[in-house]
DNA sequence: ACCTGAACACCGTTCAAGT
DNA sequence: ACCTGAACACCGTTCAAGT
């Protein structure tokens, strides 16, 4: 489908010059659609009706190409969050400025929850995009920028700023929408939870049989893949939520 | 130092055989030493005194050595929670056994809370291991038990099936001793904590930075990567703990 | 200033050949 | 049965050469 426009090769008459962004915006595409293996400077260089060595005139090299990748989603997630609370960081201040001890009738919860599940519905357009983060060793500013508001909200909802740091890490990456799924315990079943399978289990692990097996059984029409990851990332992110209000409630005025 | 034993070719006279196990410890050493990127057919070939090619006659490829290395820590971390909680999974079956909505005197909390750090412990020795143990695609049998156990634990603490299976969700990647720490404030402030720089990113991260000032100033011997991971992990942990218990004791006898 | 071709030093893996 | 050497199809990256 490049064909079109990569025949001109050289006089640069109807061709989309190269660019930052043009290289950025491919290899995003190709990993949305293939995942970060597909990515490499070849194959973005090939998409583009290039040879992979014309992309290190716009890009550092791999890394800086991640690294790019990474701010483009970072700058989606600011992009969906900035409707939510533009207010937010403004209330952090005058909470303060009133005298201390004073924690608004500010939703802070509320906020936070819908920014986290803001920042999900990104993630999840760019499923490649936690795994790539870990990997970076500096940190987008706008990954930055996104956790400042965090803090703004926490901050405008009555929390010290040492409860702040601790709930940072307590929530840890699923305030930015996405938590390690490690463990679905559909995986564990196998994609086979036939009653022999689960009696030849059952003495290898007992307990996960049974629970899977009574889960199921409530819910009969979900034998397979049952675990709906929104509505227990939901849940995940209110236990904290819910953790972190008790101790914000308990500290206050001390 | 292998140079010894390599030094008889193909003899096998004063030689280690190759085997399965020898392969994967070597990979598991490396890892450790130089992270996993270092671990390469080639790589881990030339440390046992032999051809890369060598290697398949004891594992399938790549992806399985991979699967052993993993296998190696579970089975690492199996051994070190056994003797933590080996009358927890009996537990769960008598307390159901009484009769339902029983839930026993057992202190859930402190034996979940005991094994995901002695499992952590672990893990801190193979910090390669988390991200490892995303990549794969099948599930490692020992994981497998690990989680069993911990469902073993929630039942005989009193937690339904369904609130297990929500509990197993919420925790994560924390109950087995390793949370994904994306976002590490120290980080984000770089190495440079000097007021200069502090005051000339306060207009980007005005938040961040007034917390990490305080956060500094009250433990000034910390300035510098201040985070306490191994508290931090404790505090996330609690606030998960707190939360599961409020909802396990607000459904009993339903 | 931007793009290219050839080359280098790496990968994982296959396969026929050695012993 | 186990190990090897050469080869294949990939990587990221450098560099001199083209226009």
């Amino acid at each position: 489908m490049t064909d079109t426009v990569a025949r001109d090769t050289a006089k640069g008459a109807g061709r989309t010059p190269l660019s930052r962004e043009r290289v950025m915006r491919a290899a995003v595409d190709v990993a949305d659609a293939e995942g970060v293996a597909a990515v490499s400077m070849r194959r973005i260089g090939q998409e583009l009706g290039v040879e992979a060595m014309s992309l290190y005139n716009h890009v550092a090299g791999k890394e800086a190409l991640l690294d790019a990748m990474v701010d483009q989603v970072a700058a989606e997630i600011m992009a969906a969050v900035a409707p939510l609370d533009d207010h937010a960081s403004n209330g952090a201040r005058s909470a303060r400025g009133a005298g201390g001890a004073g924690h608004a009738a500010y939703d802070w919860r509320s906020t936070l929850r819908a920014r986290a599940l803001a920042a999900r519905e990104v993630m999840l357009r760019h499923r490649w995009a936690p795994g790539v983060l870990e990997t970076r060793t500096t940190m987008s500013l706008d990954i930055v920028r996104y956790y400042d508001g965090v803090v703004g909200i926490l901050r405008a909802g009555g929390f010290s700023n040492d409860l702040t740091h601790h709930s940072l890490h307590a929530l840890g990456s699923r305030v930015i929408g996405f938590s390690q799924e490690l463990f679905d315990p559909g995986d564990a079943a196998g994609s086979d939870t036939s009653e022999e399978m689960l009696a030849a289990m059952a003495t290898q692990i007992p307990h996960l049989v049974e629970m899977l097996g009574e889960v199921a059984h409530d819910d009969p029409g979900s034998t397979l893949g049952w675990c709906d990851d929104q509505s227990e990332f939901e849940f995940g992110l209110d236990v904290l939520l819910d953790g972190l209000e008790r101790r914000r409630a308990s500290t206050v005025g001390s």
